[in-house]
DNA sequence: GCCAACGTTGGC
DNA sequence: GCCAACGTTGGC
């Protein structure tokens, strides 16, 4: 099993709508690097650390689990959503792929992007290093537990 | 709201 | 294929 960390703003989706709905469609994403994790490498159970971003304060939420394997994010041909992509639909082929997550757990505190960049574990991770802005990244299991381990603290 | 850093687009 | 211009991300 794989681990991951995926943002979101919550002003447009934070771990308390995941929670609410349950599981949701992890869509809009059109970055190809974020892209190629979701279509490629996430599977079915691995987990994600909710991260929002834009936030205040920025900083990880809770956790979720892949609930759906890769397939096409329908956003891209729907004219009406800030997500549409008029090439996908030129070419009557997906060009965006998204996997579906559903909510395991919520965290009692935000652990902080300053708690974070804090950890000397966590520093080889995009999320801390500055100028990184992809929204889809992988968490190496030592990672995974440091984090675990700072949110009990 | 600002703006640095980055990714993408499109003219050449 | 280069690279300037533009748009976006996301911390502050």
């Amino acid at each position: 099993m794989k681990y991951w960390l995926m943002k979101s703003e919550p002003d447009v989706f934070s771990i308390d709508d995941l929670k609410k709905k349950g599981k949701s469609g992890w869509d809009g994403v059109r970055n190809y690097q974020a892209r190629n994790y979701m279509r490629d490498e996430m599977r079915l159970g691995d987990k994600i650390f909710f991260y929002h971003s834009n936030a205040t304060p920025p900083g990880i939420a809770g956790i979720a689990e892949v609930s759906k394997e890769s397939h096409p994010d329908p956003t891209q041909f729907e004219l009406k959503s800030e997500y549409f992509d008029p090439k996908a639909v030129k070419n009557k082929q997906a060009i965006w792929y998204m996997v579906e997550v559903k909510f395991v757990e919520k965290f009692s505190e935000i652990l902080s992007l300053e708690q974070l960049k804090q950890e000397k574990a966590l520093a080889a991770m995009p999320l801390v290093q500055k100028g990184t802005r992809l929204s889809v990244m992988p968490v190496k299991p030592e990672e995974w537990k440091t984090i675990l381990k700072l949110k009990k603290s």
